[in-house]
DNA sequence: GGGTACAATGAGAATGATTATCGTTATTTT
DNA sequence: AAAATAACGATAATCATTCTCATTGTACCC
């Protein structure tokens, strides 16, 4: 957790409870260990028994956000990727393959409160990635 | 410009130079003060006379960017943003509008060095996003 | 319980940015 | 200049995401 107030400090949304669905979502969310797409968490839902529509996917993923519950993040390819908020992870991504690779840290997690401060905005995450050429990539005919 | 090497030291892709409609769209990039989808990049140089094809917008693009003279984002709705790459700007997107408002200056200035020493892989350009929801949003009905 | 208002959901259509095709045109090489 | 290669343009295809709208579930009142 980097740059975010208590959750329970601002709530802009519903203040009522998750429905079943919402809670499938999440729930599945925080079963996986790597972030990933609508796509596929609707996928891997039903492939368990769940019924849902693909719509209400991408509806819980939504609100789960606007709760603060919930991030994601878009790959080069523009497929949104959701993990549950408390991972702060960042990526190295190649301009040419398009492969990325995880950041073992968090360069910002010293500048919290500063960046608190600093806006009229209540921030609930943020995401970091750094683009380049990976080294297999630069020894590689164009 | 913050973690990123000099653009002649590295280069995976193509020694030779840019084509006329590549520098056509490198040289509008420049003009515009702010970010531009390529679509829209595509429509202003069209107007203006310039004779080239979408997908031409997009392979130059690609191309300014395997060359660290171009960066891009993506948008919450999912469109790609492009702009020179010296402008070292970051943003904090509203999840409940999408609206998004710049941010005065950059927390990673100061880490350059060390992340470039920290992974075998030629950094060009970073993105940094703030998501969370704006006043005016606070304030307002779901 | 039964009734009503409203939120949540699902199936499928619509949207729209990006990518792939492929024939044509410009550029480089021999 | 002919051949080989790279760029290009028009348009079709892709595919994640959003929209529509009919249906179902839930909360609250009588
Ligand atoms: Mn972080
Ligand atoms: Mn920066
Ligand atoms: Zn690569
Ligand atoms: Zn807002």
């Amino acid at each position: 957790m980097t740059v975010m107030l208590d959750p329970s400090s601002h709530s802009p949304l519903p203040t009522t409870r998750l429905t079943t669905k919402q809670k499938a979502v999440l729930t599945q969310l925080e079963q996986l260990q790597e972030a990933v797409s609508a796509q596929r968490l609707y996928t891997e839902l039903r492939q368990q028994g769940e019924s849902l529509g693909l719509a209400t996917v991408y509806r819980s993923l939504d609100l789960l956000k606007l709760r603060g519950l919930v991030q994601s993040r878009t790959t080069a390819d523009g497929e949104a990727l959701y993990s549950p908020i408390q991972q702060d992870q960042h990526y190295l991504t190649c301009l040419q393959c398009g492969n990325s690779v995880p950041l073992g840290f968090c360069p910002l997690q010293k500048m919290e409160n500063q960046l608190r401060r600093s806006q009229a905005f209540t921030i609930y995450y943020h995401t970091l990635e750094f683009f380049g050429v990976c080294e297999p990539c630069t020894h590689q005919a164009p």
